[in-house]
DNA sequence: CATTCGTTGTACTGATCGGTACAGTGAAGC
DNA sequence: GCTTCACTGTACCGATCAGTACAACGAATG
């Protein structure tokens, strides 16, 4: 997809995912621009020839780092694959704030760091835009299938239903992090669903 | 507040003014990392001793940038001074929504990008959570009359409702920019209002 | 006219940036 | 054992970064 060269072995595999590891933390925190490739070099242990073997320039770094982080936050939000009833997104929500609590105090949406920052940037923010789009497609999938089984409104449209979720997390994310305060996000899910749940049956 | 030197003089903030504004720009569309200060001196017109005149480093500069966000801002949202009624409620979301028409297309928070990039700086985010707080309040406020007179919950909070209701600006403002739509605001406005009126007494 | 002080222009520094050049190493296939 | 090719280490490049030094300007005040 993104990669330069696809990194054939065992031992160049593990050169790449370190580097994309480093690279992935340290933009976290300090941002896209505001991270070097000499300190991600640094911090993974590999060499500037590793990192332009692998990848064309810094912009497709980042593009390996926007997969990362999408796979970070799907892989701590598992009930998002099953959302087959209304006790799911439930579920659902409750993870996504467990993960907050048990790392200690809200932390931040890398995909929300990087959404502002990237802006309207010509290939990066297509590709931040497509992983939030991954993201929402399994809640569309689970209201369809809620609307499938008559849970839902069958005049109501799961895209959208989706879509405005998604507002709530983020907004949610956003101002919980900035305030160091979960009750943002906790306010903002309950809402959300209490939003969802207006369009159910029964 | 965040000043080096006060520019006593109309010419001397004419310049200050223009290296603020020129920062604003740039740093709303290329981040904060992403902005050097020679850009923003070429751009304003300034000298580099201009700039280390008025503030003693780019830091503070941001901090000057912060405030003017949040004029700006409010400066587009005349009506969040005058919330007394819910109807002003209604008026506040539809200048919101009118700045992004007239704009012809969604536009980022530029404080909302900015919360994202400084995430945990010691300094900056601080007063970003500032500025938003500043924002929240008038919200606080017109629920505050609205309680007041009896058309708000006598038990209803305030502060709660009102971070409720920021968080879906911010989460509709940042998916209303990523993908060039503005229903992810109006969708997030308008269930932030019925939440709210959900509040309302009679 | 002289002093003063806010203001300005320009030239510079050392560090760091993204990116390149190129020689070398390691393990697997023949 | 020899070739091959993915992989690696290091030194380097021009550009740009934030920040500094310092001399000079300009408009008031005396």
């Amino acid at each position: 997809m993104e990669a330069q060269a696809a990194a054939s072995t065992p031992r160049g595999k593990r050169t790449r995912d370190a580097i994309v590891d480093a690279a992935a933390e340290l933009m976290y925190v300090d941002g896209v621009a505001g991270t070097s490739l000499d300190k991600v070099l640094a911090a993974s242990g590999a060499g500037k020839s590793q990192m332009y073997h692998y990848f064309k320039n810094k912009n497709q770094l980042v593009e390996a780092v926007i997969d990362r982080y999408l796979e970070q936050i799907l892989g701590n939000q598992p009930a998002i694959f099953e959302l087959t009833s209304w006790a799911d997104f439930e579920t659902w929500t409750e993870q996504l704030l467990d993960v907050h609590r048990r790392a200690g105090g809200p932390i931040a949406c890398p995909l929300g760091n990087l959404a502002g920052e990237v802006g309207d940037h010509p290939q990066l923010a297509p590709l931040v835009d497509q992983a939030y789009r991954a993201w929402e497609s399994h809640l569309v999938r689970g209201l369809e299938t809620l609307r499938e089984k008559g849970e839902l409104a069958p005049d109501a449209d799961p895209a959208r239903l989706a879509q405005a979720a998604m507002t709530s997390v983020q907004g949610g994310l956003l101002l919980a992090h900035l305030r160091h305060d979960l009750t943002a996000l906790e306010d903002a899910l309950r809402i959300a669903l209490t939003h969802l749940r207006g369009h159910a049956v029964s």
